[in-house]
DNA sequence: TGAAATCTGCCACCTGGGTGACAATTGAGC
DNA sequence: GCTCAATTGTCACCCAGGTGGCAGATTTCA
């Protein structure tokens, strides 16, 4: 089990509490859980499906922070405050997740500080991740980021095995490209044979190789 | 007095119980506060100087994350679980900290929950300006950046009016560009009048117009 | 005070990847 | 099954910024 799947790692009977707090919410590709803007008044956990975080930068470009997998918590930053959401949150597909009103979730974590440590352990290490890619954005070109990327997210993936369902737009979202060129690196890891990559459907094929491409600048 | 000041937000009582438990170290520039690899086992507060947080990148590029004024509080997020720092900091200039280790500060924390509260604010504020600074890094050209980032380090700075003393390389290092790039952009920007620019001293002379460079992609 | 190290300013060249444009393919909704 | 919107594939062009190289300015510290 991925180390970033929160319902994942509390126990059985932890788990069921938080979930008797939430209400459940279906979505539909394209829904939004939350809009920048939103006031930041609940907590969610996705529960199937994916979503995106992202802003929206200069010339509408969508920057794409995070892609959220089933088990992950999210909308914890603007929470404690009740700020208004620095970030949206869409679903790239049909979705499903548990939503905790704020004061609620408060009350769970008094009473299970088990559940309050793991979660300062998500944010540091979110806080870790986003570094992370901010210094290999920076650093990089566009063949290793896009490398990275997808190596980063197959470890975090429910069912890599059969491929992320990605498409190239947002690949180039998330890497800081442009569409075209995201569409021309993953045509390239193909025919490496790094990635099988079929129409949306993008599979490692050679993690080693792709790692390869990965780590060098060139 | 800026909001990312923690020591500054802190009661005067508070502030002398929390110093009283640091040691002081002094720094001369260059000097480290920690490395990548370190233990997590204190954390630190800014008293005076300035400091850089940075990763090494491929090809030895050295990428900085943040950089730390006065009464800024740094160490926070490897230190609760003692893991290694993901990290290094450095000293831009001679410096002074205060070094309070985890265990002390723990206590602290437990005794004092306004100030957990405050960590819990500074923390969410540094992951939506790591945020930001990564959708801007992604969207923007290079004279956007350095103009944004300006903006964002003068809003920090103790004393913007006599300027902010950084090299042209450590503009480069934060923007992700080359040093070349960072010295033509300031350059350019001088002579619109939007900075002035003399040997190291950067300071920023039209706000205004600086915000406009910032705001455009061009 | 003087030498070495660091920082700044410039320049010419070159390339990675942005831009726009369009056709082919696929999947979703009717 | 059919239609339409979304996605993918490919191409030609071009420019922002990377690269390397060097001279002059400034700071540091012996």
């Amino acid at each position: 089990m991925a180390t970033t799947d929160f319902l994942g790692r509390l126990d059985g009977s932890v788990r069921s509490a938080l979930l008797g707090q939430a209400r459940r919410r279906k979505l539909r590709k394209g829904d939004f859980v939350y809009r920048v803007g939103d006031p930041g008044d609940a907590v969610y956990v996705l529960l199937a499906g994916r979503i995106k975080t992202y802003k929206i930068a200069l010339r509408g470009r969508e920057v794409i922070l995070w892609f959220g997998f089933p088990g992950e918590v999210f909308g914890l930053v603007e929470s404690p405050h009740d700020r208004a959401r620095m970030v949206s949150v869409e679903a790239c597909e049909a979705c499903e997740v548990a939503e905790i009103p704020v004061a609620r979730f408060r009350e769970f974590l008094a009473a299970h500080p088990v559940v309050s440590q793991l979660l300062t352990q998500i944010i540091a290490s979110r806080l870790g991740m986003l570094a992370n890619r901010l210094v290999y954005l920076l650093a990089d070109n566009a063949e290793a980021r896009i490398a990275k990327l997808l190596v980063d997210l197959a470890a975090r993936s429910p069912g890599p095995a059969q491929g992320l369902g990605l498409t190239h737009q947002e690949i180039a979202n998330i890497a800081g490209v442009q569409r075209q060129t995201a569409t021309r690196i993953l045509g390239r890891l193909n025919e490496h044979g790094a990635l099988a990559v079929r129409y949306g459907r993008i599979a490692i094929r050679d993690r080693e190789l792709l790692a390869r491409f990965a780590a060098r600048h060139a």
